[in-house]
RNA sequence: GCGCCCGUAGCUCAGUUGGAUAGAGUGGCUGGCUACGAACCAGCAGGUCGGGAGUUCGAAUCUCUCCGGGCGCGCCA
């Protein structure tokens, strides 16, 4: 294979004179088999500038090709294909490497150690996780795990928002629960925080707090913004008041505890989920080590930020971004974004050449922004690549599931978890595109249904060990060597559909690691449980003959060896039985 | 209004960055276990790739335009 790329490359060499060097040679798969294994559109695209038609270039590239035990035949066809049909060697010897490589095959060192952090999920730890974080774990541990397979050194990290309004208004929450606890009647802001693990927090609080910070103030509530016509306002008042009756120890005591309760219950909800990024970066921190103050400081220097209304600006539209933005607000605070910028430039300190952001796609706006401002700290915009996961939307009884993390009324990863398992939700997960809508139904996923395709790939697997197991009850090994010498005798139509399926494991991990597209190795591994399962149905592997058991239990072996590592890359386990 | 994303079989979606006759699952219909696991398999039916124009040897894929849907456009995070 890679064979016939480097004789394109010569062909192309000899010719450079009479044509531009940079044209690509290009040898893909194919889609159809009568169309060879391999084929190239190089003829046709070298017709133009050689002024020669492509049957007769394509003519003229095969004459130079040199012989090769692995290439059977090779042809022209269409208006200039070149077919290569590769003899069964080739694929014999691809086979045994699936056996020598084991859990190694299919990785490779394409990505040459570059250095990559990969944020993702970072919800704000203001409750639990929901199914729409679910997504961008799986997504987002699978495109890591993807990379690391394919040569690059990975980071994967959460990014914790624990300073900030979010904060406030959680902590608030908390405390008029506790209010509530302790016996009064308020009214809960529409803007707080309701969910029933408010309660929970609140009544933990309660017991490892001073019991004064449940005392009532009776004034609470008097002289407030509406909660209707100003909730923002009416929240932040009952903010300061809250500051105010509890003193700020005993606020940031109450924070604290809810923070570390909440980000414990996200840690663990991941790590069952199979999902433990290696770092947890506190936004927090960024201030204590004066990164904002230093981001602000590069982009003052550089003559980015301006004055206005009070308020600091950072001149995005210099770089592409549609207005300026507001970096330290009229009351002195920085602003969200002040962070974020400092957060992303502090990614590049840490000596990372690619940035990845798993972010909502309700972030999208944001993109443009955080190049900005890298480039205006002098770093290269393209270091920011964003993955944008599209909403997850929920069905239950053929209906909508409305969910605001508010409201507290949503379902959590966790309960999704429980539901299905998690094999079947990362699988479900990582399905579809990351920039598809996914619509996931959830009585169908409950009721355990084939439909989904973790069983069938699981089956396939399960199905290999239970033909190992077989072949040891009926009292026979396998012999690799008499395995390897017999590969001939693999002469089926499945046998040879199956093989050249196995192969392609290398070439589709790679799509998927330059793609950041896990739904490619999905989808390939249902290819293969497919390809096996109509193996399975049409031959039997423990037969009478030596030499031919023996083979096809090598077939089934490096069916087991591909469907284990493409499943590891997925988080998914791969089952002995089930 | 401006910007980004999406539109492929009745439904849910793939389509390896421009390749050859557009593929799966599911639903519908017809068949297959005295078998190494039937959570499986074989077969039938199902399409103006949202509409139109362009780019070229070649378009679901790239460009433009219209239609339809989602999201964003704060001194919130």
């Amino acid at each position: 294979m890679k064979l016939i790329e480097q004789a394109l490359e010569i062909f192309a060499a000899d010719n450079a004179g009479a044509i531009d060097a940079s044209t690509e040679t290009e040898v893909e798969r194919t889609r159809d088999p009568r169309h060879g294994h391999y084929a190239s559109n190089i003829a046709m695209r070298l017709a133009k500038p050689l002024g020669q038609p492509p049957r007769q270039v394509a003519e003229s590239i095969i004459e130079r090709l040199p012989e090769s035990e692995l290439v059977e035949s090779i042809e022209i066809a269409g208006p200039g294909f070149i077919n290569f049909h590769l003899s069964s060697q080739a694929f014999h010897r691809e086979l045994g490497g699936i056996i020598d490589r084991g859990s190694h095959y299919g990785s490779s060192s394409h990505g040459a150690g570059h250095k990559v952090l990969l944020e993702y999920v970072s919800a704000n730890p203001t409750g639990p996780l929901h199914v729409g974080h679910g997504r961008h774990a799986a997504y987002g541990d699978s495109v890591a795990r993807i990379l690391k397979a394919t040569g690059f050194e990975v980071l994967t990290e959460y990014y914790v928002n624990d300073a900030g309004r979010q904060m406030d208004i959680l902590t608030l929450s908390v405390w008029l629960r506790m209010l509530e606890g302790a016996g009064a009647d308020i009214p809960f802001p529409s803007g707080a925080y309701r969910g029933q693990y408010v309660r929970e927090l609140a009544s933990d609080a309660t017991e490892s707090l001073d019991p004064s910070s449940t005392a009532i103030p009776d004034e609470l509530f008097h002289d407030l913004p509406s909660d209707d016509t100003d909730s923002d306002a009416h929240l932040d008042q009952l903010i300061e008041r809250a500051r105010a009756c509890l003193g700020e120890t005993a606020f940031l005591a109450i924070l604290d505890t809810a923070l570390q309760s909440i980000l414990a219950d996200i840690r663990e909800d991941l790590a069952e989920f199979g999902v433990c990024p290696d770092e947890w970066f506190s936004e927090r921190s960024l201030d204590d080590r004066q990164s904002i103050h230093k981001a602000l400081k590069l982009l003052k220097k550089g003559g980015m930020t301006y004055e206005r209304d009070g308020a600091v600006w950072f001149r995005a539209t210099n770089f592409g971004d549609e207005k300026d933005r507001v970096v330290v607000r009229e009351n002195g605070r920085t602003t969200y974004f002040a962070s974020d910028i400092a957060y992303h430039l502090h990614k590049r300190e840490r000596g990372f050449e690619t940035l990845i952001d798993v972010l909502g796609a309700d972030h999208h706006g944001y993109v443009a922004r955080v190049r900005a401002g890298l480039e205006a700290m002098g770093e290269p915009r393209e270091s920011l690549e964003v993955q944008l996961v599209q909403f997850v939307v929920l069905y239950r009884g053929g209906r909508k599931v409305q969910m605001s993390t508010r409201s507290g009324d949503f379902v959590t990863l966790r309960q999704l978890r429980d539901e299905v398992g998690n094999d079947a939700a990362r699988l479900f997960f990582v399905l579809r595109s990351n920039e598809q809508h996914l619509d996931f139904d959830l009585d169908l996923a409950k009721a355990r249904s084939n439909e989904n395709p973790v069983y069938y790939i699981q089956y396939a697997h399960a199905r290999v060990c239970s033909v190992l197991r077989e072949l040891e009850v009926r009292g026979y090994t396998w012999d690799s060597g008499v395995a390897q010498d017999s590969l001939d005798r693999l002469t089926e139509d499945q046998e040879r559909t199956l093989m050249q399926q196995l192969t392609r494991f290398p070439e589709t991990l790679d799509a998927a690691s330059r793609q950041r597209a896990p739904q490619h190795v999905a989808h390939y591994l249902r290819e293969v449980a497919q390809n096996f399962h109509m193996y399975y149905n049409a031959h039997r592997f423990i037969v009478e003959d030596g030499d031919l058991r023996n083979a096809r239990v090598m077939l089934a072996l490096a069916t087991r060896q591909v469907l284990r590592n493409g499943l590891s890359l997925l988080g998914v386990d791969a089952p002995e039985s089930m």
